[in-house]
DNA sequence: CCGGATCCGGGTTGATACTG
DNA sequence: CAGTATCAACCCGGATCCGG
């Protein structure tokens, strides 16, 4: 991108993230850490492969990514943060947060994938109980699983399916995150299609957080 | 913009804000409330006529900003943020956040207009002893003045020079900049073609303070 | 002066095909 | 798997022009 060439944080900062498709690059570098280069074409749906392959060089030489070339034994080379991409999660979360509330009116055929509820998940959801023994949920929500696990006050959210999880969610993406975010009971939940399965006293130990802190 | 057509909060705001210019439209209408065109313009050194023009269309359909149309006794017609545009506020201070620090190493020939000083300034800025009657200061650092008032608590920035401040703080940007928000003392400041005069205990009277949140 | 509209050259994006 | 190559369409930047 041509700099605004501007003296103004606002002005540096979208120098070097104000590019189509940067931040949504992060988004998924965030969600999966380390990955290869097919797996973030997976999580970029619509993205030109020679655009993600120019970003990520534009990336790794502004000191947002790095790349992890393979040891001789025959790897994938990995993409990962560097700490300053790290960095971008307030941004993101920021951004997220402001144009979450339109998604409602999003239309019928935009795509999703079942990591992206990762980071509102990790943002929203607090340990309810601490003292109790670790609990596991697994959420499936589209094309793919996570794995919620709380305990000890704090709450992982990974993707991948859990091997022995204590209670299962499934159904639409908008369904599914509205009620672990508490935005709707399980009995409007089971109406939108929204079914659990396992011990639903696991659900009640993730809750919603949401004053984290004085700016939201 | 094209959408990036993803069930994803993220993507929903970038496909709002992404576009380049729209959050620097946003950061002047913050700054400077109701706006002519032409004072966007002046405070957007860089954009061309027609793309401001464009943006504008673009983001009154979007909901963020709105027209006043003047009445009938001839004025310019003025452009103002809606509630939904002002609360991208704090997407701006993360994205200002996260590229400030690498404000240093721009170049030399990077244009600066003096009120771009005012969202930092507002953003870190306290007022350190309520009681005390308040005062004013006035800030020179590039093509204009800003007047800082702090008194029963609060702080407030506007474009503009007070009429009787009771101190004066002028240089350049970065030395003033540092110098309010505490990373210079007064000392260092001088070195650095920072003056001071009238009152300096009036300085004292505004404090920075870093601790708003728990997410910076 | 204010608030644009118009035109054009060049760069970027999006879509797809292809290769080591 | 990890990109490169190609090409059309679009968008941006720079300039000029124009009606109030």
């Amino acid at each position: 991108m041509r700099s605004y060439r501007q003296y103004c944080g606002l002005a540096a900062g979208l120098d070097a993230v104000g590019d189509r498709w940067t931040l949504l690059i992060v988004r998924e570098l965030l969600i999966l850490g380390p990955a290869r280069y097919t797996d973030l074409l997976r999580g970029l749906p619509g993205i030109p492969t020679n655009l993600l392959a120019n970003r990520l060089r534009e990336m790794e030489a502004a000191g947002l990514v790095e790349r992890q070339e393979p040891a001789p034994p025959v790897a994938t080379p990995l993409v990962s943060l560097t700490e300053r991409g790290r960095a971008l999660l307030p941004v993101i979360e920021a951004v997220a947060a402001w144009g979450a509330p339109t998604l409602g009116g999003i239309d019928r055929d935009a795509e999703f994938r079942t990591h992206w509820l990762v980071l509102p998940l990790r943002r929203h959801l607090r340990d309810a109980d601490p003292d109790k023994p670790p609990v596991c949920i697994e959420v499936q929500a589209g094309d793919g699983a996570l794995s919620v696990e709380a305990g000890g006050g704090t709450v992982h959210v990974q993707v991948g399916r859990p091997d022995a999880p204590d209670a299962v969610i499934a159904g639409a993406p908008d369904a599914v995150l509205a009620t672990l975010l508490g935005h709707a009971t399980l009995n409007e939940a089971r109406k939108r299609g929204v079914r659990v399965t396992g011990n639903r006293r696991a659900l009640a130990r993730i809750i919603p957080d949401d004053g984290r802190d004085s700016t939201s």
